[in-house]
DNA sequence: TATTGTGAATGCATTCACAGCC
DNA sequence: GGCTGTGAATGCATTCACAATA
């Protein structure tokens, strides 16, 4: 009776006997042209929108002004339906039967990220994977400046790379102190790391990207992300394994369930 | 009269009006010692399991026998019962009231992410970051040898980096056939990584890590991964726009949703 | 007693499907 | 007619909390 949607819809009903009086449904639409939007974002859909960001980046160049959810899902690889979804979340910017205006979609959604602002970088660890980085150049798409290298080695302190010259890590606090970093790469060797992490922390360093391969531990107020080259190859192997299983028919699970 | 466990339990109940036959609950708990382990893996779970790996050989290296979940957990920055939900996907390996052996988890988690086997790998664009992964010597904890590398530059083409020498992008699909690769990294600028990535998947390769900016279009039985420094980057912005605007109170947002 | 292993509950994320609008 | 915006539904992932057990 009450079931519609879905194909294989089960009504579900929630009998709640204690009424929970807690946040239940956000409900609020957001009051209208507020200016200084926050709204709570899934963090799946942040990582999406830089993704978004960078196709309408493209687009834009070759003279599009223009799009639909459907191509421009397409061109970021995931479906229309959670593209919308993702650029719900910012607020109604597109127009129903046309599509989005790039321009303003760019504009909401580098407000969105905080790309307004700069954010600058500091690197430790100038070796292969660093120098890498400190040479990226300004880094992605302006708006993150590399502003302080720093090494153990001796032999690069006061070395410029990328035309920044490298500092020693035991000034990694009053550097980034005094440079106003706010984003700390890691790229140094698993042992040094946690040490480096702490200098950057009390050098005021709000955010780190951690490229060694440990767990980082951090004051509670510190965002960390971690690229882990080991784990991906990891995650490709199983993938590979698992992929050799299916083929022979070596895996009879017990219950119907189809590995992939 | 229901409701049990759970601070505030709203006594959720399934009408579920027809039934549903298809496959709800696997239910069976695997026949016993089954040979070949496949039983579907949560993808976020594998990602942890090569995190938990890598602690555990660090902790045999010093020696340790035995290992309880929360010793383990929290070196792996993850609770407890995260943890034993992960390694109950392999089986049962651990001792009530003792912990887990830390060899037989090693064993296992090797076994489960297909790390017995060897993976080559192929590195594409030896720049910056592309030395750097060619140098990164063998790569992680042995068992993904590098034994390719490709450019398009006719300055690198023979010279060797790390021991083995550049061959030419159009070279890829023979070279990798000859050579069994079963994983492609693509270290390429961004206009050149689509096509790199066709020339791989036609010389068989199986697998991608892909850290150019693009989002790389491959037939269905190719696994992508994707490293995006730009990406990393835009959301450790937001999060440092986010916190700055809980800072000041200039995010009255309808709701009571905190935004944390 | 200490610690695993795991159903059940909660909480996110994705997908569906359609009303609303241009 | 076409496309957005979004509730509602489904499906994953995490957490709780306790029975099982060495």
């Amino acid at each position: 009776m009450v079931a519609r949607r879905g194909r294989r819809n089960g009504a579900r009903v929630d009998i709640d006997a204690d009424n929970a009086p807690t946040a239940e449904m956000p409900a609020v639409t957001d009051g209208g042209a507020d200016p200084v939007r926050v709204k709570s974002i899934p963090e799946a859909a942040v990582a999406r929108l830089a993704v978004y960001l960078r196709v309408l980046s493209a687009m834009a160049e070759q003279g599009a002004t223009t799009v639909a959810s459907e191509e421009l899902s397409a061109a970021a690889g995931v479906n229309s339906a959670k593209l919308r979804k993702d650029l719900s979340y910012l607020g109604s910017y597109g127009t129903r039967g046309v599509g989005y205006e790039v321009q303003v979609l760019v504009g909401q959604i580098e407000r969105t990220l905080g790309l307004t602002r700069q954010h600058k970088v500091a690197v430790v660890g100038i070796g292969n994977l660093g120098h890498a980085l400190a040479n990226y150049g300004g880094f992605p798409g302006r708006g993150f400046p590399v502003e302080a290298l720093f090494d153990v080695d001796a032999d690069l302190i006061g070395v410029p790379v990328g035309g920044i010259p490298v500092s020693h890590v035991d000034d990694i606090p009053k550097v980034c102190a005094e440079r106003g970093i706010s984003i700390g790469v890691v790229a140094t060797p698993p042992t040094a790391a946690q040490s480096v992490c702490d200098r950057l922390v009390s050098g005021g360093v709000q955010c780190i990207l951690n490229f060694a391969p440990v767990v980082l531990q951090v004051p509670e107020h510190v965002e960390v992300r971690k690229v882990d080259l080991a784990v991906e190859l990891q995650i490709l192997s199983f993938h590979v394994a698992r992929r050799a299983d299916e083929k022979n028919g070596s895996h009879k699970v017990g219950n119907g369930m189809v590995v992939r």
